[in-house]
DNA sequence: ATTTTAGTGTCATATAGTGGTATTTTGTGG
DNA sequence: CCACAAAATACCACTATATGACACTAAAAT
């Protein structure tokens, strides 16, 4: 499961946004349209297809409740969620109480990120991404070494 | 049983909360609108269907009732526990006993976790998630290594 | 006995959410 | 470049949901 693309979207007067026929086709036909919305750590909203949220959620249900870290980071997990369906048009909604961490404007990005799709309002994406582009060296390296380290290299060996 | 999603509501002057219409439909049908409502181990309040908090009781009742820790962490978890049933508009009552956990304002939240739903103060939960996401890296990499010890595995290995 | 407080039931109303259709735009093949 | 189909969008009508208001009962306190 990859979500790939950039689709400029329009929300509608009620906070509806259409999913492009692209990547409403990439969702798992089995899940008869259902899907969870969250606030992303990044200053938009996260779609998870059913199936991606259920894992992430089963996995969460097996920490230890009584545990104060473990409990406080499923809280943080489940904190902004919401379930939603798309209508007989590929609509789906954003509840008003969501749409604040959007932005003013009807103009919405969906981007597709590996198992999922952030929603950006369209003027904060601009602004993210001219910040990312200027820092983009940095950002390299970083992610360079990172990766590194996983594959159990050394960065000087390189 | 998974209950899902954040709901904002509100509590009415005599302390009535609605259930909203996506979470009410969860419930079990046949337990003709009975739950509990006890006191949480976060600063909250907590909502099980009945068949759940059967089952919470019985785990706390295998609890050592000869060790004084065990007991009175029983007792703590027994007090404030209150018997509700939605009324024919789906609302239910908070008693005055209980809503003191909660707090002065009018605002509350939902909140699905698992197999019960939390009832936050809204100003509340948004301190608790600040902390959370204050913290949210040290927070994620105590579950994960929780998670693999619990699938066996040595985080070291990985 | 009277007053206060807690809790319950019902109704009215605003608005959030849903559904459908018409229209415009976009993309594709001829 | 045109014809056609599909997708996206705007628009309107309707329904369901949430919530405040109010009246009433029961229980407790003075």
């Amino acid at each position: 499961m990859a979500f790939r693309g950039q689709y400029d979207c329009t929300m509608d007067d009620k906070g509806r946004i259409k999913m492009p026929a692209t990547l409403r086709k990439q969702f798992p036909a089995e899940e008869k349209g259902a899907f969870m919305i969250a606030k992303d750590i990044e200053e938009c909203l996260v779609i998870y297809p059913m199936k991606e949220w259920e894992e992430q959620e089963a996995r969460l249900m097996k920490l230890n409740q009584f545990d104060p870290t473990l409990r406080q980071f499923a809280s943080a997990m489940m904190i902004g969620l919401t379930e939603v369906q798309f209508d007989n048009a590929d609509r789906f909604l954003v509840q008003k109480s969501l749409t604040k961490y959007l932005g003013s404007s009807k103009d919405v990005v969906l981007l597709g990120k590996f198992n999922r799709i952030q929603i950006w309002d369209a003027a904060k994406l601009e602004q993210y991404n001219n910040s990312g582009q200027a820092n983009i060296k940095q950002l390299a390296e970083e992610a360079a070494a990172y990766m590194d380290k996983l594959e159990g290299k050394e960065k000087s060996k390189q």
